[in-house]
DNA sequence: GTTTCTTTTGAAAGCGCTTTCATAATATTA
DNA sequence: TAATATTATGAAAGCGCTTTCAAAAGAAAC
């Protein structure tokens, strides 16, 4: 009778859910074979693999990943942390991200840091700690610190959006400088001599710093410069971008046209300019990074550097499962950019031709 | 000589990293002691404490999460079934969800069903096997399987984006039926009589069969119906929403009224409509669920329901973290939805006015 | 200085699985 | 049929950690 009742509470407290070895004594064999039969089917004999299949059917047997992943050195897990994730910008490259490695059997573990170095770091040291056996980031800019502790634990890892020739990193991303001369180039060909700049927080963030730097490349190639009180940094909203696109309006010498670093300042910028009766482009210009799904839409139609989110999203996935399957793989190599020219970009008002300085 | 070459290839064969014992080893102290000192700092004397902490500095610790989660059955990780990543409509809720979880020292393992059962009841598998404490999901609409599934692990879960009175499920929703009931009154009290409406694809999506049948249930409250030539589902899209207004615009009796199952959709009218010099609201009114960041900014500006995005994320995580300290926790309440009434709903053309039927 | 009551500690037993390694079963060849 | 080469199987040793339990150390009381 004590036993009996000793033995039904062990059952009761026992976890939910049947073990391997559940399955192994219900078909009948041995633990190990239950376990080949999961992992390497055709280790065992047909009869027998019916048995345990059946077995684990029947008991509806979970298998225990920790349990697993103690035993195999294997979590299958990779980890990304974002900067958001309430904007369709990263999960444009998150969504592909997570769907590749789900189909070469990888799960996604993701945070995001909020801009914020500090809880990057924190997420990073939980994902390792969760034992991910992979990461992708954002931008190359971090503490050292950071590098070695995923160096120490021997684990590749892929930074997004941004992209050098150095071998130091693996790269799933493009050449943010190049695509800001690009554009840069593009108005200044439309004769824009006097440039605005709506740029995210450059304090921690490589992408917004390389491209500032792109723009004022190619300014200084044309010998021109960029003017201080022209460059704005705000956090990245539509409001910011409205308010910014009124402070440059209200200048003594506005610029004739505005470079976005993000998408929702054009899109404030635009917005703000049909409230105030300015007309894009003819008074005005507006560019941006992110070609989003909106930028076709909206009026003027905005002009745009397309950035290839869905393709890094898949490069730094495949990369990543690839160094993980042991494959000898070469570096990533760089994604393109585009330019998508569309409406909200036109010559200059008073048509500085090159060679012509404008009036002073 | 041949034990020193067995031991450094030992050593080197080893997993990188240093593990708990080398810490007590270090240390001085015993295996348990420094398990204790990690967990429950306070039950070990400082002096000691003091002495693991600092080889756990000096070896680079970092715990392995798959050996502890073994050991203490808390994997501390939460997973997140949701249709898919790549746009802000479910990244509002994940953000806050997933920031919510991590204050909490919860992390997030995601996976993105594109829409699909199958994918979804994979994605919850791994999950599942990959040992998540809890689950969020979207909708409460699948194959009863899967519940038993997760029922069958007693593992807390919260269905997202819907909400029942039922005492079945945990819900971190808001109700869609009255949700469109109220926006469709809204709009049959501007003298609204004949609808259109551009509905996700039903199959499948609880959310927009919900919505679908509020917009019926609060027509036949007004002895009307809802003209199934008006009805039409489509993939979200700008795209669609454009041609399906182009559709409606071109029958022999259009809608007055246009209610979009989703943000999308409402656009792509809008942006059509001004492309077709419709208008809006003079000759059609629009409205839509999903107040969006764009609704406010759009021409002219989107009435639409706000769904509590942040609230649900937040409301799950608080409610999952609860259960999972073992509270005793009320099932979440329903969350608030809020039509935001703005320019693009406006009377009826022909202001049809309630008891005056429109001249057939 | 004892005795008694707390607080700290370490030994050891797993957690559920994978994976050697040696053995048993089967297939192949002579 | 015997000898040999394969292939399938099971016993057992961990993977790195948490946690019980009993013993040791320290504090408190006499």
């Amino acid at each position: 009778m004590t036993g009996e009742d000793n033995e039904s509470v062990v059952k009761y407290l026992r976890p939910p859910g049947a073990t391997l070895e559940d399955v192994a004594d219900a078909a009948g064999v041995s633990l190990a074979t239950a376990s080949r039969c999961l992992n390497h089917p055709d280790s065992v004999r047909a009869e027998k693999r019916q048995r345990i299949l059946d077995a684990v059917e029947r008991l509806h047997y979970v298998p225990h990943g920790a349990a697993r992943a103690l035993a195999s050195k294997r979590t299958r897990m990779i980890g990304a942390v974002l900067p958001s994730l309430d904007n369709a910008l990263f999960g444009g490259a998150l969504g592909p991200f997570q769907k590749t490695l789900a189909a070469a059997g990888y799960s996604v573990l993701i945070a995001s840091s909020d801009y914020d170095p500090d809880l990057e770091r924190t997420h990073i040291r939980n994902l390792l700690e969760s034992g991910v056996e992979a990461l992708l980031l954002v931008g190359a800019l971090r503490d050292p610190a950071i590098y070695q502790l995923i160096d120490a634990k021997h684990i590749p890892y892929v930074l997004s959006w941004v992209y050098e020739k150095d071998q130091h990193h693996a790269y799933a991303g493009f050449d943010n400088i190049g695509a800001a001369i690009h554009l840069t180039d593009y108005l200044m060909m439309l004769g824009h001599r006097r440039f605005g700049v709506i740029s995210g927080i450059i304090e921690d963030n490589d992408r917004a710093q390389l491209r500032l730097q792109g723009i004022r490349s190619a300014l200084n190639g044309k010998s021109l410069d960029l003017d201080p009180d022209c460059v704005f940094e705000r956090q990245f909203s539509v409001e910011d971008g409205r308010e910014v696109f009124r402070l440059m309006m209200s200048m003594s010498k506005p610029p004739t046209a505005i470079v976005c670093g993000a998408a929702p300042f054009a899109y404030g910028a635009l917005f703000e300019a049909a409230e105030m009766g300015v007309r894009v482009p003819d008074a005005v210009s507006v560019a941006s990074f992110d070609d989003m799904w909106l930028a076709p839409h909206i009026s003027p139609p905005l002009t745009a550097v397309r950035t290839p989110r869905r393709e890094m999203g898949e490069q730094a996935a495949r990369y990543l499962v690839a160094k993980l399957e042991g494959e000898r793989v070469a570096l990533p190599r760089a994604l393109e950019t585009k330019l998508i020219v569309r409406k909200s970009t036109g010559p200059a008002p008073f048509a500085n031709l090159p060679g012509s300085p404008p009036p002073e």
